[in-house]
RNA sequence: GGUACCGUGGCCGAGUGGCUAGGCAGAGGUCUGCAAAACCUCCUACAGCAGUUCGAAUCUGCUCGGUACCUCCA
């Protein structure tokens, strides 16, 4: 078998993954700012590492998978006046500042519990790691790359250019940085333009604020992914993630940070997953562009034709490269969710196939040794498009080649349909094994209950009964009105009739 | 302005030198009381120009077009 490679973007080429520990894999994930609802760009991360997550634990990998909360909010712009970003919104809401963020919280969780995402194994806060995170700012100063001015603490990466490389992950050039960047107002407190705030003191209305030797304050937004990072994965771990756009400059100065209190690069590989774009833009709070995890599952905003399923959305998300930018459309939605329809359909099927039961090869069995050897060769390949930087992309398209082969079987009602027993009973493992437990795919109608089920049951075997003395009316009637109602009847070939909630 | 990346058939999207990606839509067919579903077949593209090569969507150069980051951002 393969081994993994992973692209990653601090050396920009595709390296092969060995963990620091064997056996145990270190992954962090920059988690969600807890002021507002998730939208459908936050959606990719979280799908994106999950399956990461999910893969790697398939590997037989221990993993500690860390994903921060975000609560204790940043400044809007930097440099400019100070404003925590959840206190000011808190405000408008009037809302105690930590009850929106355990609304947010609660609704994030919610979300990910749609997409079927695992929880991480630890799920720190940034308020909750304020010692932490003193400390570490503490180090930087002793170490002499951090100054204080009236209560802020900026980070001096003038100084760590010298002998560090800042710059490297987000392919910038500190002399660049600094003759271009912005002209912000109230830069005066830094030494350069490029410095970035570790601790800001906080104006008089700041609600949030905390002692710090420098004063009451709050920290900087880099710090927290730093401190909690060191703190539970070591000063050295395999896996940080997040999207693109947070190279710069979160992801180059959290290395700056770890890397001056702890004396070590503290990332082995770092993964960036891409935008969703709509109309060939990034979604974004400046765009105006933004749909709401809870409007694409509602279907209530105006660019929506329609709702879309948590699954529908995560099917969608996962044909896609995760290094590719991924462009919304109801055309490309509506697409995905037919699609993600006649997977679900065949590989619901093919887990009740009791392939167990079925005698081995040999016993009279017709086997077509093109496709038996066709199919084992797709299903063999799998591990190999995981391998290769998690391209679930190439998994699916195989998994959709193997779609028609179930639905023959289940067609012709023949027990392996031409297939070996033992490439059915691949077939079957292995597809539960990618679907459910990889992909994280599920169906979305499983859920009901049992008491449906048992009406249904009545109405077929009524309307079984009408279809064999050609009583079509009656036959008819059920139908159309349990079409009416959501439900749709289909006939199958054996005779048997099937119904799915629409 | 600086730095990256991208431009694939009606739509979405894999794919880094030669071999059908895949999904959705569309056309035809099989099956079926009808319908739906399913199955089979077809539609075979790579922004433009020039170059390297026996051979390029894939490498090089230029042109055009687009996006992202440089400020909070998944």
């Amino acid at each position: 078998m393969s081994t993994l490679k992973v692209y990653n973007s601090y050396s920009r080429e595709k390296e092969e993954f060995v963990s620091l520990v064997p056996g145990h894999v270190g992954m962090y994930v920059c988690g969600p700012t807890v002021s507002g609802e998730s939208h459908l760009g936050h959606a990719r991360p979280y799908v994106t590492f999950d399956v990461i997550y999910r893969y790697l634990m398939h590997l037989g990998y221990k993993v500690r998978y860390v994903r921060n909360i975000t609560d204790a909010g940043h400044f809007e712009e930097e440099g400019r006046e100070a404003e925590d970003k959840i206190s000011k919104k808190a405000v408008i809401e009037k809302l105690e500042p930590m009850e929106m963020v355990q609304k947010y919280t609660n609704l994030f969780h919610w979300a990910m519990q749609q997409f079927n995402c695992l929880p991480p194994s630890i799920e720190p806060t940034a308020t909750g790691h304020i010692v932490e995170q003193i400390g570490m700012i503490e180090e930087i100063i002793k170490a002499g790359f951090a100054y204080e001015v009236k209560g802020s603490v900026y980070f001096d990466v003038k100084k760590y250019a010298e002998s560090h490389d800042y710059g490297k992950l987000s392919g910038r050039i500190v002399e660049d940085l600094l003759t271009t960047t912005r002209e912000l107002e109230g830069q005066d407190e830094k030494q350069n333009k490029t410095d970035f705030a570790l601790w800001k003191a906080a104006p008089p209305q700041h609600i949030m604020r905390w002692k710090s030797p420098w004063g009451e304050g709050f920290p900087g937004w880099h710090i927290e992914c730093s401190a909690m990072s060191t703190k539970y994965l070591g000063k050295q771990f395999d896996i940080h993630g997040g999207g693109m756009d947070l190279l710069f400059p979160h992801h180059e100065s959290e290395i700056a940070q770890s890397t001056i209190c702890n004396h070590v690069a503290p990332v082995r590989y770092w993964i960036h997953n891409n935008m969703i774009t709509i109309n060939g833009r990034k979604m974004g709070k400046s765009y105006n562009n933004v749909i709401k995890l809870t409007e694409l599952f509602s279907g209530d905003h105006p660019i929506l034709e329609k709702a879309y399923s948590p699954m529908t959305v995560r099917f969608f998300i996962l044909q896609t490269h995760y290094r590719s930018t991924l462009d919304f459309s109801n055309e490309a939605l509506q697409a995905a969710e037919k699609g993600l329809k006649r997977l679900m359909e065949a590989y619901e099927w093919l887990k009740e196939l009791p392939v167990s039961q079925l005698p081995v090869s040999g016993d009279g069995q017709q086997t077509d040794n093109e496709l038996d050897e066709r199919c084992a060769k797709l299903i063999g390949e799998l591990d190999e498009f995981m391998n290769d930087d998690f391209n679930t992309a190439k998994v699916l398209a195989n998994i959709f080649e193997l779609v028609p082969v179930i639905n023959t079987i289940k067609d012709k009602n023949v027990s392996g349909g031409g297939l070996s027993v033992e490439t059915l009973k691949l077939l079957q493992s292995q597809m539960k094994l990618y679907v459910e437990d990889i992909l994280g795919l599920k169906g979305e109608t499983a859920a009901e209950g049992d008491k449906l089920k048992s009406v249904m049951d009545v109405l077929i075997s009524i309307r079984k009964e009408a279809r064999a003395r050609k009583d079509w009316a009656t036959s008819d009637k059920i139908r159309n009105q349990l079409a009416e109602a959501g439900i749709l009847l289909k006939d199958e070939k054996d005779g048997n009739i099937s119904w799915t909630v629409k």
